[in-house]
Order: structure tokens, then C-alpha cells, then sequence
DNA sequence: TTCTCCCGCCAGACC
DNA sequence: GGTCTGGCGGGAGAA
């Protein structure tokens, strides 16, 4: 493959000289020159570096200029090349053939044995080399390039099950496409650009950076407490990847299946998994990545409780399979993770730098909890989207009727027009490319005349906010639907939370209108498009109506809401300096991603809400029936989960406390409201960024959260909108404690909130602490950064929001609710600690500081961080093999 | 001893 | 019923 090397999106050269057509038969004399390939590929920089290109040069000729001609003029004319090759193919079989029963002549016994290739020159990524060898980087676009599986396992003299092997994955990259039975075709390197944009796109959408990161920290725990088997198992398991929402095959337009066949067993097909490798090195920072972590994130996402010993080794198995061909595309390298448990196989990326930044190309996923196919948003693609070419496992088919597709777009629509006069444009600004990239032209104008109308009517709505905006941070009115929930958590309470605005910063995930049919009021919460059936399904009174956001997966919820701070510390940790200043700009990026949701008249509400009850409940009762045992395996798995996110919650509870205290009680509304006023509707940049640091509203009726975790993403916010009016107050407050603090420095003020008031706050940490992204918070080993925010992150984030000092605080039922703003730091005073935490990759962060820190907070949080506390500094090294 | 991963059984899907 | 696909894990070579 460097025959072309990774020439990049652009590089169109056709650098190869190889036959366009599969029809071209390689000469026979693979297996004849098997050592000869293995030897010039070993003796290269590494092993499986040197694509062979044999097949263009007949045994025994050397790269002469004539020979680089011929291969030239072959390149050049198609017909000249095929008719050079069918020649030179049946030159070459003879004389592979005569070869090889001169040698069997020859040799007897052990020395034929030996003669035979050995185990490394059979090896898949050998194997994989001489394919590719078949066939040019960039083959011609519209010849037919068609390869012929029987034929390739019989000129590579491997069996048929290799071949499958090879193809599978590169499948998964989109070089090849299934034709037929035993017919692929060849796409070379033209889709591959695109699809490992695609590939980290959703990557990026379903967190795997995070879940790598909450793996390790696991381990970690792990491995300085029972280092045990099982306990590892219960951490992964607490761990939430086996949640994360399952993803099948992600195709790209014009590349799905064209064969039904293909989709069977596909839950567990390489080509999955290969995508899933794939986005782990490409969401990863540094791009390394260790087959432990791999495969524990894939069999996360089938069945955590098939995470026994055996299975793990399948997974790894499969993972070399899939690395040998990666490595035969130069796309990985494999390394060493050298810790103190000893070195980890682990693999670098060593493919093409790839932007996530995806103009116009959908990813189109087979299984609808992957992209979100929001049968909401009338994209294009939706019906790709949500088309389930792959039943996941438990034959979960989630393909909306296309009446339902009517329905609901048709209420979406609606709803979008008619909630515009109160509801923060959807703004598609930089943060949304990915997904505003892929909206139909039918969403860009809805949005634009939502657009319109807003910023016709912002100056209107300023006033009405002045007039009503006492009333409305009035959280004790259970009436006020989405009044106060603004306040609550948003540092920069804008005028649209109390006007019944529901912002999301949260442009990746699936924000869910869910009005609570019997309370009246709504709540959003994010969740795949998937789930959401699911969801629906175990709590009857929730509607959930999906909101054109594509991205999402319930790791992704709550992650991007806490992804400002513990996140941004979080891969500090894990990286070096370079490692952080990347992950400020994917903070950044992240941040520029922003999504409103409008709000959502009540009559409208109702309105659909009853129409999406009739059609989501339909769904869902099918999603369940389909879904089968992981639907209720989810459901039962949550409350064990969650407990085993105890202590995670506890971290959680712990940094809320410790926010708290740093909040000022007498914080009034006032203030809130004025700070409303101030930041009400700024333009529409502004506006946006303004909302980007808001936290993520959300709302979750604690007695129906029973969704099992990753599936259901609440952003746990003391959030403003909400409509509380369902929850008690107690309830409210807890929610509202809830918010995963991410600002625990002790040099933050502190918030005389008991811990009895607090204690109450645990409850819907219910989805929270199931929430897998909960739990990549900075907690336990890496609890020290609570307090250690790096610095640079604190002042880009001060920068953004050092006008947001002032937190309100609310009283509900005479319990204080401390406002903590998500992405403030809530830190009057600056830092003190000014040295940033760059935590290698594979180091364990820790520092110092870190008990010091903890020392301010209550006895009982700190407990969960006592034990990390202790976690030596581990200090790991990468090195290539 | 652990790491790698080849090999081929076998079962589901397809024809 | 035959063939195609490909999941899976035993077990052996390599490190």
C-alpha cells in the first residue's frame, strides 16, 4: 500500500500499476514468492510495509526502467494492461506449478515442511499485502473492478475463509463492496478519506474517546483495589460500554449493502468491529490504542455479560485479524504500551490525518441507534438513516412505517414554525457543520424562518422577559413550565430559559421533547433515537419526539455536558502537552456544536404528543418486543449498574457539593434575571456561544427514570426548563445538586448546603450515575483534577464566561438549591494551582494536589477518592515494535 | 509464559 | 441440499 503511500483524500495518483480488474488474475507464483514478498516486506522499515506489487512484475524481473515502463503504459491503457497480464498469468501459473512439484520432487519429509511457508509468511496481514497487491490504490472510476473471492483465494492459495477475512475489512473502509455472492468490487483508496471522516464523526458522536479513557480509569481503579478478574469484569460492567449504544455497519451514500445475505450476523461482523477500531484510533488522542481497551469496548457495546475470559480472547483475536489488515494499509502500526502490569499490545494510527469535519456526507448506519435517524428530521437520508439493513442481535428492527414518517415530520415541521416566536433558533453555526452539513435544504429553511422570526422578535421578547422574569425564576410555581430549571444550573441564565426555552448545548445528541402527559409539562432529555423506544417503552407517559440533531448516543449526553471542564481534564490526563492544547480545541469544537431546541407551545405539545404517543408507543411496543432481552436485560441491568456507579455518583455528588459551597446563597434572582437580560439574545454568534456555555438543560421525572443507562442521556442539570411541576421539590433540589460539578476547586466558594439536603439530590442520579459518560468525570484516579482544572482550561473558560460570576441560588421548599453553571468555573478567585496536569497517555493522573484538595470536601465524598488517592503514578511508554 | 493469530469446524443464510 | 459466509475458539508458532 505505500506504493501509494497515504497520499492523502487528494492524492489520486494512481500510483499503482496494478490491474484495475480483478479479472486480471494474479500469476500464480504467490505462494511460490511468499518468502520472497515476506522478505522485502521485512526488510523494509517494518514488517507489512512494503506493498509487493508482484503480480506487475514477473518473477525474477527487476525494476528496471523498462520494466517501470511497461508498467506505466499498462497503467495507462487498461487494454494494453489486461492483455500484458492474461499473458503473463498464464506464463506464471505454469511455472508456478512446475515449481512447485520440482520442490515436492526435490524435498521429502521435513525438508518440504520447511520448505512450506511458515506460520508468519501465511500470516493475514501477508496475505492482506498480496491482495491489495492485486489491485491499484485508486482504480479507475468506472471500470469494472470486480473481484472474484474464489479467484483470489485460489491465486493467493489461500482458503476462501481468509479471503473473508481481508474483505471484510476493508469493506469496513469502503474499498471494496459486496456485488454478489463471491463478487466484490474494488473502490481502492477513493472512499477512504471519506469514510474515516465518517468513521470519526461517529466516533466522535458516541464518545468513544471518553469510554477509552473511562476504561482505563477503571482499570486503574481496578488495579489497586481487588485486581481481580471479576472486579474487573463489575468495572467494566460498571463502566456502562455495554450500553453504549450498539452500532451496526456505517455505510456511506451510494455504498450500502446491495446484498441482504450480508446482513446477517452482522451484529457481531468484522466489519463492525473493524469500524469500531477504527473510530477508537481516530477519536483518540494520542491515536493509540490498546487491544485490551478495544475489545473491552466492543464487547461492551454486544453483551457485558458474555464478559468472561474466552470471550475477551475471541475479541482479541478478532482485533488481530482486523489490525493485520489495518497494518497491511498502513493505516495502524503496532506498538507497545509498556505499564507496570507490563506491555500492552497496542496499535498507533498511522493512517491519513482525518477531520472529522464532514461536508455533506452522511454516515448511514444500519442500525438506527448509530446515527441517529431521527425520524423527526426530515433529512435526506432519513430513510437510510433509519433503514435497518442490520437487525441488531434480538432483531431489532426500528424502521419507522412510512406513515409514521410522514406524521411525524409533518409535526416536527409544525412544531418548529409555530414554537419559533419563543424558542432560541437552531442555530447551525460552526459547532453544528457536522450535522447542519447534513440537513435537507427543507430543514435549513425551517431553521431559517425560525431564524427570522426569533431575531424579528428578540427585542420583543427582551421586554417580556423583563416584565416576567421574577416570576419566572420563580421556581416554587409548579405552574410555570420551563420557567426556572434555567436557573437553576445555568451560569448565564438567558432570557430564553425563562421564556420556556429549552437550549441545548448539545448539538450530538437527540433531544427529546417528552411532555409529561399527566403533569403537563415537558421534559428533554437526549437519547438515541433508538432508545427513545425504549425509553418509551418503560415509562408510558413519556413522549419522545426526536429533534433533528443527528448525533447522539447516550455516552454522548452527558459527556458533552460535562465535556467543558472534567473532560477537558480528563484528556489532559491522558495526554501530553500537545495532547492538551488538542483537546482544548476539541473543546472548542465541541463547544462551538451548539443545538436549541425550541420550545414547544403546550398546545402543540399536546398535540403531538399525542400523535407521537400513538406512533412511538407502537413503536416501542414493537422496538420491545423486537428488542427482547436487551431491552429488559437494560432495564434490570441499570439498577445493578447504577449501583456500581455508586461511587461515581458519590464523585459526582462530592464535586456538586464541593461547587456548592463555593456558591453564593444570597445570590437572588435578580441577578439571574439581570445576567438574563444582559445575555438574553445576543447575536447570533454570540448567542450561540452564550448557549454553548450554558448548561445542558434537563429533565428528567425521577420516578420514571428507569432507563437503563447509555440509553438514556439525561443531562444532568439542574435544568432549567423543565418542568419541574413534576417533581417535588426534593426532587428538584436533588436534581439540581445533581450537576456534575465539574468546578470542585476548593478556592471556588463554598454554599452552606447540608449533606442531608444533598444526600436527596442522589436520586436521579439514577440515570445520570447509569450514564456512562457520567462516569468519565473526573473522578477517582483522576478525582485530583477536580481541583487541579488545568489551568488553560480555566482561563478559556473564565475568558468565555468571566461575566458569570454571579450564580444564583434558588430556594425550593426552603432547601437552597445552589445554581452551579456546568461551564463556569464557579471559582471567584483564580487558580492556584497554575501548572497545568499533562498527564501522559498512559499515565495515571495524579498529583499531588490532589489530596489536598479533597481535604476541603466532606468527609464522606471524599471517600470514594481516597482510595485513588493512593494510586501511584504509573508510568507507561509507548514503543514501537 | 505470553503473545499472536492460523486454521478449520460449524452453523446460519442464501440459492 | 449445496454453497456461501463468517463467528468462533483450539492450539501452535513466535517472541
Amino acid at each position: 500500500m505505500d506504493r501509494c503511500g497515504e497520499a492523502g483524500p487528494e492524492g489520486k495518483e494512481n500510483c499503482s500499476s496494478e490491474p484495475c480488474k480483478s479479472t486480471l488474475k494474479t500469476p500464480l507464483k504467490q505462494s511460490a514468492t511468499s518468502h520472497s514478498v515476506l522478505a522485502e516486506i521485512q526488510s523494509n522499515s517494518g514488517p507489512l510495509t512494503t506493498p509487493p506489487k508482484l503480480k506487475e512484475i514477473p518473477l525474477g524481473d527487476p525494476w528496471t526502467p523498462t520494466t517501470n515502463l511497461k508498467i506505466l503504459i499498462s497503467a495507462a491503457s487498461p487494454e494494453i494492461r489486461n492483455r500484458e497480464q492474461k499473458k503473463g498469468l498464464q506464463d506464471s501459473r505454469s511455472e508456478i506449478l512446475e515449481a512447485k512439484h520440482c520442490l515436492q520432487e526435490h524435498l521429502s519429509g521435513d525438508e518440504y515442511e520447511k520448505s512450506q511457508p511458515s506460520r508468519k509468511e501465511k500470516s493475514l496481514g501477508l496475505l492482506c499485502h498480496k491482495f491489495l497487491a492485486r489491485y491499484p490504490n485508486y482504480p479507475i472510476i468506472g471500470e469494472s473492478n470486480y473481484i472474484c473471492l474464489d479467484e483470489v483465494a485460489e491465486e493467493l492459495t489461500v482458503e476462501r475463509r481468509r479471503i473473508y477475512d481481508i474483505v471484510n475489512v476493508l469493506e469496513s473502509l469502503h474499498m471494496v463492496s459486496r456485488l454478489a455472492k463471491n463478487r466484490y468490487a474494488w473502490h481502492g483508496r477513493h472512499n477512504l478519506n471519506k469514510t474515516l471522516q465518517t468513521l470519526k464523526k461517529v466516533g466522535e458522536e458516541n464518545k468513544y474517546m471518553q469510554l477509552i479513557q473511562l476504561i482505563k480509569k477503571r482499570e486503574y481503579e481496578n488495579e489497586f483495589e481487588l485486581d481481580g478478574e471479576k472486579n474487573e469484569e463489575t468495572a467494566t460492567k460498571t463502566i456502562g460500554i455495554n450500553e453504549h449504544s450498539e452500532m451496526c455497519f456505517i455505510e456511506l451514500p451510494g455504498m450500502e449493502f446491495r446484498a441482504a445475505s450480508v446482513n446477517s450476523r452482522k451484529d457481531k461482523s468484522l466489519r463492525v468491529m473493524s469500524q469500531k477500531f477504527v473510530m477508537l484510533f481516530l477519536v483518540s488522542t494520542p491515536q493509540i490504542v490498546s487491544l485490551e481497551v478495544a475489545a473491552k469496548i466492543l464487547i461492551g457495546e454486544d453483551h457485558v455479560e458474555d464478559l468472561d475470559k474466552s470471550k475477551f480472547k475471541t475479541k482479541i483475536r478478532r482485533l488481530y485479524d482486523i489490525a493485520n489488515v489495518l497494518s497491511s494499509l498502513e493505516l495502524i502500526k503496532k506498538v507497545h504500551v509498556t505499564e507496570e502490569r507490563g506491555r500492552k499490545p497496542a496499535f498507533k494510527w498511522t493512517g491519513p490525518e482525518v477531520l472529522s469535519d464532514i461536508q455533506g456526507t452522511k454516515p448511514i448506519s444500519t442500525v438506527s441507534t448509530f446515527v441517529p435517524s431521527n425520524s423527526l428530521e426530515p433529512k435526506p437520508s432519513k430513510e437510510q438513516c433509519s433503514k435497518n439493513l442490520f437487525p441488531t442481535r434480538g432483531k431489532q428492527i426500528f424502521t419507522r412505517h412510512p406513515s409514521l414518517m410522514k406524521l411525524v415530520k409533518s409535526i416536527e415541521s409544525d412544531r418548529r414554525i409555530h414554537s419559533a416566536p419563543t424558542s432560541p433558533v437552531k442555530t447551525s453555526t460552526t459547532g453544528c457543520d457536522q450535522n447542519s452539513s447534513t440537513f435537507p435544504s427543507k430543514m435549513a429553511h425551517l431553521a431559517a424562518i425560525c431564524k427570522q422570526q426569533l431575531e424579528g422578535q428578540s427585542s420583543e421578547l427582551k421586554m417580556k422577559t423583563k416584565l416576567t422574569s421574577n416570576l419566572e425564576c420563580n421556581l416554587a410555581a409548579p405552574e410555570s413550565i420551563l420557567k426556572s430549571e434555567t436557573y437553576t444550573t445555568s451560569p448565564s441564565p438567558s432570557l430564553v430559559h425563562s421564556l420556556g426555552v429549552l437550549p441545548l448545548s448539545h448539538n450530538s445528541m437527540s433531544p427529546v421533547m417528552l411532555p409529561h402527559p399527566h403533569a403537563g409539562v415537558s421534559y428533554t432529555i437526549y437519547l438515541h433515537p433508538s432508545q427513545a423506544q425504549t425509553a418509551t417503552t418503560y415509562s408510558p407517559s413519556f413522549v419522545l419526539q426526536s429533534v433533528p440533531c443527528t448525533n447522539v448516543t447516550g455516552v454522548k449526553t452527558a459527556l458533552e455536558v460535562n465535556s467543558k471542564v472534567p473532560f477537558s481534564k480528563m484528556t489532559t490526563e491522558e495526554g501530553d502537552g500537545n495532547v492538551v492544547k488538542d483537546d482544548t480545541n476539541f473543546l472548542n469544537a465541541k463547544e462551538k456544536k451548539v443545538t436549541k431546541i425550541e420550545s414547544t407551545p403546550r398546545s402543540l405539545l399536546k398535540r403531538s404528543q399525542a400523535l407521537q404517543e400513538n406512533s412511538l408507543i407502537k413503536k416501542c411496543k414493537h422496538g420491545q418486543k423486537s428488542l427482547g432481552v436487551p431491552m429488559g436485560k437494560s432495564v434490570k441491568n441499570e439498577r445493578p449498574s447504577s449501583r456500581a456507579l455508586h461511587v461515581d455518583t458519590e464523585v459526582i455528588s462530592f464535586q456538586e457539593r464541593g461547587q456548592i459551597k463555593f456558591e453564593k446563597l444570597d445570590q437572588n434572582m435578580e441577578c439571574c434575571c439581570d445576567k438574563e437580560r444582559r445575555e438574553g439574545f445576543p447575536e447570533d454568534g454570540s448567542k450561540t456561544n452564550n448557549t454553548q456555555e450554558r448548561p445542558v438543560p434537563f429533565a428528567v421525572h425521577a420516578h420514571e427514570a428507569l432507563f437503563p443507562s447509555g440509553y438514556l442521556i439525561p443531562i444532568a442539570r439542574c435544568t432549567q426548563h423543565s418542568n419541574e411541576t413534576t417533581f417535588s421539590n426534593k426532587e428538584k433540589a436533588g436534581i439540581c445538586s445533581l450537576q456534575p460539578a465539574t468546578y470542585s476547586s476548593p478556592i471556588t466558594g463554598v454554599i452552606p448546603v447540608t449533606a442531608s439536603e444533598l444526600t436527596a439530590v442522589n436520586i436521579p442520579a439514577f440515570h445520570v450515575s447509569g450514564n456512562p459518560v457520567l462516569q468519565s468525570l473526573p473522578i477517582s484516579p483522576k478525582a485530583e483534577h477536580v481541583n487541579t482544572v488545568s489551568e488553560n482550561v480555566n482561563l478559556q473558560q473564565r475568558k468565555v464566561l468571566k461575566n458569570e460570576s454571579q450564580i444564583p441560588d434558588y430556594e425550593l421548599n426552603g432547601k437552597s438549591v445552589a445554581v452551579i453553571p456546568l461551564q463556569q468555573p464557579s471559582v471567584p478567585a483564580k487558580p492556584k494551582e497554575s501548572q497545568v496536569v499533562t498527564e501522559n497517555f498512559f499515565r495515571t493522573p495524579g498529583g499531588p494536589n490532589t489530596i489536598a484538595s479533597l481535604s476541603s470536601f466532606p468527609e464522606n465524598s471524599d471517600r470514594v477518592f481516597q482510595k485513588t488517592l493512593t494510586i501511584p503514578q504509573r508510568k507507561l511508554e509507548v514503543s514501537d515494535d
